[in-house]
DNA sequence: CGATTCGTTCTCTTGTTGTTCTCATTATCT
DNA sequence: AGATAATGAGAACAACAAGAGAACGAATCG
């Protein structure tokens, strides 16, 4: 497979991009627009070598006009979302980063990845400036390793104790003491399913 | 292979700075304006120089947008040679098993991919089933975590402290005991810059 | 039915790319 | 001093990317 041009990487990207909102797959004049073009003719050419690379596939025509629909994008690249600490919530940036993560270290369903920031979970293995692949679900199993968001303010990754009326919260430190809360007061974010770091 | 020039180092250093970035390889036009150079020609002479010498690989697409892609563009995935543990030698795979690793947790220079048997180095966030990249180099800085060969048999992974007439290799694990020997027993077999672990 | 919009195919033009060549300048070595 | 290599400028060339625009068939809607 050849490489793609630059200008057929714009319009990967420009897909993508439009893939994540609930909006209805672009058509080419759509997709013409956006990108400041004024002739079909040209974006065609694109479209189809980036079909003819696999990158994309067109969708059948049924409602007046032929659309296109960006495929399953790389499934080894997930989001980067971030930095999570203790007593902090989410550095969230602005538009998503993504990292490639290796097929092992994450699950079938829908992951992120985060950076760690402080020590609390040390004992665990995880470290300051650590990435973890965070599995996105509401619930968790005692004993799991979970993003939790507490008051709907900060956001932290500990072991999770659900107990009827409180869920404990127990850091892996011992400089650190467990919390407990009132079931209502923490949502769950996503459930650790991986973990890397770089030595360097 | 002849010897580079001062102003070919230049070209493949710049290069190589450039590789790291998940920018698109540049073109001639761009590395000129990069050099301070006015006329492509005169750097093609020293791009195809570096080319003969098989440090940097044009790309296959011919006229018409021909960018430089530096050597060794770091294939994401790296062999999976078998376990290790303190005391034991190598478990190696007969047939070279692949692993896909993260861009971020390896080096640009030659790889591979063990996974820890046993607690020894649990103390540095290195725990029994982990992944670790290890980049392969026969010499470590004192501090660093190597992949080392004593006695010829067994294989071990420490954190190294080089002294004159002495090699001492540290746990991170207070049940255990520092080992030191003789420089000539102790063959350093790689050194640490990643590691992974799955929760599952 | 006609009007509109869609994807598709085609030609033409423009700009940029890598490539090759010649020539001038400078530094280094014998 | 003279020879050699390194370095750069600049011109010229063919190949390709990219866009504009026109034209065609098919499908939808009023």
């Amino acid at each position: 497979m050849t490489r793609l041009t630059p200008r057929q990487q714009a319009v990967l990207d420009l897909l993508r991009e439009r893939a994540t909102e609930s909006a209805p797959p672009p058509t080419l004049t759509g997709l013409c627009r956006l990108l400041g073009l004024r002739s079909r003719g040209s974006l065609h050419k694109h479209v189809q070598a980036l079909i003819a690379a696999g990158l994309v596939e067109p969708l059948d025509r049924q409602h007046g006009g032929i659309r296109l629909i960006p495929p399953a994008p790389a499934p080894d690249t997930l989001p980067f979302l971030g930095k999570i600490a203790a007593g902090r919530p989410i550095d969230a940036f602005p538009q998503a980063e993504t990292m490639t993560v290796p097929p092992h270290l994450r699950t079938a369903r829908p992951c992120y990845v985060l950076q760690v920031t402080g020590d609390s979970m040390c004992e665990a293995g995880i470290l300051d400036g650590d990435f973890v692949v965070i599995e996105h679900r509401d619930s968790a199993r005692n004993g799991e390793i979970v993003v939790a968001l507490i008051h709907g303010e900060e956001t932290t990754l500990k072991r999770i104790k659900q107990e009827p009326g409180r869920v404990t919260l127990l850091p892996a430190n011992q400089a650190l003491l467990p919390a407990s809360f009132a079931p209502e007061d923490v949502a769950i974010q996503g459930v650790l399913v991986g973990q890397m770091r770089a030595y360097r």
